[in-house]
DNA sequence: CCCGCGACGCAATAATCTTGCATGCCCGAA
DNA sequence: TTCGGGCATGCAAGATTATTGCGTCGCGGG
């Protein structure tokens, strides 16, 4: 696998990128003024980050009550055995269900994170009995009904930003 | 507070919708291929999303390997105690730190799941003292450390579609 | 049956993005 | 120190894409 060290990044890419991972409605011209660079410049290094995948893709974030209300939860997963294969199997059974936003692997007594999305309490119900009991190689699982968001986000911290300044 | 009936969606604007939350990228012309209208059919339905405040925002995913590497963690969080300004208080700070990628309030004996973002193990043991270990109001917390993001996303399951189908 | 509302497609217009080109800067080699 | 290549930039076309005006159509209420 291609490792690429890392593409040495100035602070005006670390600014742009932030401006982007907030808000990537904006155009090349109010980025320019941001970051203090022509239109064409900053479409030349949004270009690069594309190209180098340093922006995996863009998208649209919706509002959760879309289609009335949306219930969601975090659920914590323990499987039974725990083989390369059965691993394998868990994350393609993650990544397939679209109710499935968000799936961790992680250390501990737990092995999986899982943030789900569903329509209604009862949809949760069934979302975790689809995905985790009928799962015989799932152990344990325990759902944590989500009350509030408080925050969501992809959002990574950008090191060196000479101050937030969010517009 | 206004609370907007359900804004009547068609299939069709279900359809753009999921388009546009996978990939906001395209222009009019494709999308309106996709669901069969014109591209200023698709422009104005798109617009009226915006203005409803159905699209909450466009952002740029970044590759969280952008500056090296990145430890991602969740943490579970119980309050001490448990009053409604302790938990707006938690809530701001949350909020306010660009490192807590997703915060929710759940339900259970654990009050909050929270999503880091850390630059090193170490970053992230220092963040967790600095976010929970610092707070008296914080009576226990579990660092969850991510081994492996299995699926990472904000998307929202859209009913009745006819099929996945994404490009 | 008639009217008004809302959504559509098409075409013109406006805005934005993309690219060619010449310049200036930095750095390594002579 | 001086020369030359590589690279990023700004500017100014040129190409794409987004937006808007207009006439039409289908539907539901009067």
């Amino acid at each position: 696998m291609p490792e690429p060290p890392p593409p040495r990044l100035d602070e005006i890419d670390a600014h742009l990128l932030d401006l982007l991972q907030h808000d990537s409605g904006r155009t090349l011209h109010e980025l320019g003024e941001q970051v203090g660079l022509s239109p064409s410049a900053v479409q030349r290094r949004i270009a690069r980050y594309r190209r180098d995948g340093l922006i995996t893709r863009q998208v649209a974030v919706l509002d959760p009550h879309l289609f009335g209300p949306t219930v969601l939860a975090t659920v914590l997963v323990t499987l039974a055995r725990e083989s390369f294969e059965h691993h394998r199997a868990f994350a393609g059974r993650m990544r397939a269900d679209p109710q499935v936003q968000q799936c961790y692997r992680v250390a501990g007594p737990w092995d999986y994170v899982v943030v789900l999305a569903a329509r209604s309490t009862r949809d949760c119900g069934r979302l975790g009995d689809r995905l985790f009991k009928a799962d015989d190689n799932v152990q344990r699982y325990e759902t944590l009904v989500v009350f509030d968001t408080v925050k969501t986000g992809l959002t990574l911290p950008l090191p060196a930003l000479p101050q937030d300044g969010r517009s």
